[in-house]
RNA sequence: GCCCAAGUGGCGGAAUAGGUAGACGCACAGGACUUAAAAUCCUGCGAGAUUUAACCCUCGUGCCGGUUCAAGUCCGGCCUUGGGCACCA
């Protein structure tokens, strides 16, 4: 049969626009699944193979589960607000909007030529101000319940290129684009309190289904810890707190250690006697806090507190206060109670800085060795020179020492969190502005929501301001504005919203795109209720996933979302590399462009082999041979037409495969085994093609199965057959029962060794199997003159004989 | 340093609940068809020993040990390679 793969891509591409066949209806009375791919970036370079990769696993899924009776939403969008298109703006003199506008167009073209069924009439961009008028009005939800405060933040300052810097362009503590070293620069900027969120980001994992590894790099990224807030007194008056995980080495204190970059050393500066020697040592670290941390790590620096002394919570012992740039100043309280026997980094600062040490926990030496393996909770190690909570155990005096603080009213239980608030402005022009406006009289107003979107001016010049302000700085016309609150003169925020904006609540909108009343209705949010099936890479786990949990949960708190949780289960796909297993790069040659592989072997062919070439959620590397094997499997099943007779029946000697091909490929597009689903369909093929003749039937169902794959070549040969477009018949039920072999071959051993094989039935007796396996020659062989002294008979699956 | 994942033929990888390791594909080798090539089809393909040959045997899933009638799979201890976090008290 001739065969041109490109007409019949085109035509079926054609068919299925035509006929809306993909287009989900909100609503419909049919069980909804929402299947979500992260939607990408729309670069210049066009999609890669690896996009190929997880659009055609879920496009799979989503192709079967709609011929099971699924209303299946399967959306598409452009996450086009972000640095690569400023770049290039800049460097161009193009307006990133007309970029954007021909990347998505060639975005859009080759998804199309991939055939998947993504539901295109939901298409939105995140930098289309009827998208982007919704972002701005959810920070102004964030405002208006005090979610969104200003705080003046260090931010990486390249004095060279008057920027700032993301820590990514920052990297080593150089300038990526002139390599000058980057200093802190403090800004002002705004924040989103997502710290006041981390227990119930925490809680909220418990109503995910989310892949293990994403759930544990989401619960490591919160970074809790379960501790102790102590009061400590100054001598003279004062004083500050302490944080510790480790309340049971309170009698080990030495000495107390604050953090330079932090308040309370600002607090007590006026009683420090040596005022410079601590000011220097408070200038050094804020030069160095974005230096390469690996710099940092060679030594515990510091510097001892003149004549301020800090009573010791419970013994009231005078004790010396440091600064120590190991402790950080946005963490816990910016101090901590120092043991030096008991504790790696005490131990460490205590040695350079020649302060005593005092061991309370027996069976723990203070050496330095002997701090890297032991782990002396769970191994009833006891407390020494503790008054009264000598002897106790640990967990003991975990729990003994905290009541005793707590009762004395200088303490307090409480958990610390390592994920800190959202910074939430980017000193850019091509992001969402923030709806925000300042009047010197009123202070910060937010912007009548009836006024939004507040629209992205039309600017020249896309570079940013000497002073590392947004482009946006320079529009005066746009700047200048009345206040909302008192009518006077007033500016506009210049800042721009993260990346991360847009892309934390684009999967609702796909629920209700087009709603120009609202972000999305309820209604239609309580069909869809959750993301069910939502592929993404792992390296957007920590941020991208976690800022749209926290998103959707505070739309939750304040009634405009129907659960806390939107998105169900979540899995991440590997990477595809180039042929020789490195990442694929143009400097390094190895780039391959799913265009080309289209051109030359079609995209049912790429599909399937993206599918074959390994673990779903395995990095595999690109391999030009192993595509050809899958192009000679699709050549195989055309080639099987030609065998096809009449025939509305499976083939008798077919059945049994049949019904087992069905119920593993089924099995296997739902749990990400896709590879296997192709090794089944060509075991099929294999088969098909040793009989010489097959029925339609046989033909029609194997069709069907790989239809989700290989959609194109499938319809087509489908057609020829004479049945109506597969995508818009059932998928083929299996009979459990024909699943099952009547007769079936398993290993005979002896003594755990393979010695021969035997045929069984499937209701065969016990005794008859054990005869059976008995009489083999080989088993004979080695079980005579033996003893016999159990055989083991595991039904349908194996007999071992155990012999002396 | 801490946390996580993974180590199976020449290669990508199978083995769903502890039960015949290497499915399926690639590469390679030999053969058929052909004037020839391509395509297609057939055969072989973990290592080793033995044999005229077949069967069969020994070893084998990173390494060392353990549990079990039985371990790629479970447990303990290592090694290697990726990835994440990185002075978080």
């Amino acid at each position: 049969m001739e065969i041109n793969f490109k007409d019949i891509e085109a035509k079926w591409q054609k068919y299925w626009d035509d006929n809306h066949t993909f287009e989900a209806k909100t609503g419909a009375d049919k069980k909804p699944y929402y299947i979500l791919v992260e939607f990408p970036y729309p670069s210049g370079a066009g999609l890669h193979v690896g996009h190929v990769r997880s659009y055609t696993a879920q496009d799979a899924m989503a192709r079967m589960m709609r011929m099971q009776g699924y209303n299946v939403l399967y959306p598409m969008g452009w996450d086009a607000f972000g640095a690569p298109a400023e770049q290039y703006a800049i460097k161009n003199h193009i307006h990133p909007k007309e970029a954007v506008k021909e990347n998505i167009k060639t975005f859009k073209g080759q998804m199309k030529s991939l055939g998947f069924s993504f539901d295109w009439s939901r298409e939105f961009s995140t930098t289309d101000p009827e998208y982007y008028k919704w972002t701005q009005w959810q920070f102004l939800q964030f405002y208006k319940h005090g979610m969104a405060y200003k705080d003046t933040i260090p931010v990486n300052w390249c004095p060279t290129c008057k920027s700032v810097l993301s820590n990514e362009d920052a990297a080593g503590g150089v300038c990526e684009r002139c390599g000058s070293p980057v200093i802190q620069k403090e800004k002002s900027q705004w924040m989103l309190r997502m710290s006041d969120y981390a227990e119930d980001l925490l809680k909220g994992l418990d109503d995910t289904n989310f892949a293990p590894k994403v759930k544990l790099g989401q619960i490591n990224w919160i970074g809790k810890s379960v501790g102790v807030e102590v009061d400590v007194e100054i001598v003279g008056g004062g004083k500050f707190s302490i944080f510790t995980t480790c309340i049971e080495t309170i009698y080990g204190i030495t000495f107390f250690v604050i953090a330079p970059d932090g308040k309370i050393i600002k607090e007590l500066m006026p009683r420090v006697e040596n005022k410079e020697e601590v000011e220097a040592y408070i200038a050094e670290t804020a030069k160095k806090s974005n230096m390469d941390r690996t710099e940092l790590n060679k030594g515990k620096t510091g510097v001892l507190v003149k004549g301020i002394k800090a009573k010791h919570p419970i013994t009231g012992e005078e004790l010396p206060i440091f600064l120590g740039d190991f402790v950080l100043g946005d963490y816990g309280t910016g101090a901590v109670m120092a043991v030096p026997s008991h504790d790696q980094r005490d131990f460490e600062y205590a040695v350079i800085h020649n302060i005593p040490m005092l061991q309370v926990i027996d069976g723990r030496d203070v050496s330095e060795k002997a701090f890297e393996k032991q782990d002396y909770l769970g191994k009833g190690c006891k407390l020494i020179n503790s008054a009264e909570f000598s002897g106790m155990t640990v967990e003991e005096a975990k729990k003994a020492i905290t009541k005793k603080l707590v009762d004395m009213g200088i303490a307090r239980e409480v958990n610390n969190y390592k994920m800190r608030d959202w910074i939430f402005s980017r000193q850019r022009f091509w992001g969402e502005p923030i709806p925000m406006i300042y009047c010197e009289k009123c202070g910060w107003q937010p912007m009548d929501e009836k006024d939004l979107p507040l629209l992205l001016p039309d600017v020249a010049e896309y570079e940013p301001t000497d002073n590392g302000e947004s482009p946006l700085a320079k529009i005066t016309d746009w700047v200048n504005t009345t206040c909302p609150c008192c009518g006077g003169e007033a500016k506009r925020e210049t800042d721009t919203m993260p990346n991360w904006a847009g892309s934390s609540w684009y999967f609702l909108r796909f629920m209700d795109a087009h709603n120009d009343k609202e972000f999305a209705s309820m209604d239609a949010m309580k069909y869809w209720q959750k993301v069910d099936w939502y592929n993404g890479g792992m390296e957007h786990t920590a941020r991208h996933l976690l800022y749209a949990r926290f998103w959707v949960q505070f739309l939750y708190n304040i009634g405009l979302v129907p659960n806390k949780e939107m998105i169900w289960t979540r899995v991440s796909h590997g990477m595809v590399l180039g042929s020789n297993n490195e990442k694929m790069s143009k400097s390094k040659g190895n780039v391959i462009n799913p265009d080309d592989i289209v051109r030359e072997y079609g995209a049912d062919t790429l599909r399937v082999y993206e599918m074959f070439m390994g673990d779903y959620e395995q990095d595999a590397p690109w391999s030009t041979d192993s595509l050809r094997g899958c192009k000679r499997f699709i050549d195989k099943v055309i080639r099987l037409s030609e065998k096809v007779v009449g025939g509305e029946d499976y083939s008798n000697d077919l059945e049994s495969l049949i019904h087992k091909s069905i119920k593993k490929v089924q099995y296997d597009l739902t749990h990400m085994a896709y590879n296997t689903v192709v090794s089944t369909l060509m075991i099929m093929a294999n088969a098909y093609d040793d009989k010489k003749n097959i029925t339609k039937a046989d033909y029609h169902v194997l069709l069907t199965l790989l239809n989700p794959l290989a959609p194109h070549i499938t319809e087509e040969l489908n057609e020829k057959l004479g049945y109506k477009p597969i995508c818009e018949s059932d998928w083929p039920l299996y009979d459990e029962s024909k699943t099952i072999d009547n007769e079936k071959t398993i290993g005979v051993q002896v003594n755990g060794k393979l010695r021969a094989s035997i045929t069984i039935t499937i209701d065969e007796e016990e005794e008859s199997i054990k005869k059976k396996a008995l009489a083999e020659p080989n088993v004979i062989k080695f079980t005579e003159n033996k003893e016999i002294v159990k055989v083991i008979v595991v039904k349908g699956k194996i007999v071992n004989i155990v012999v002396k």
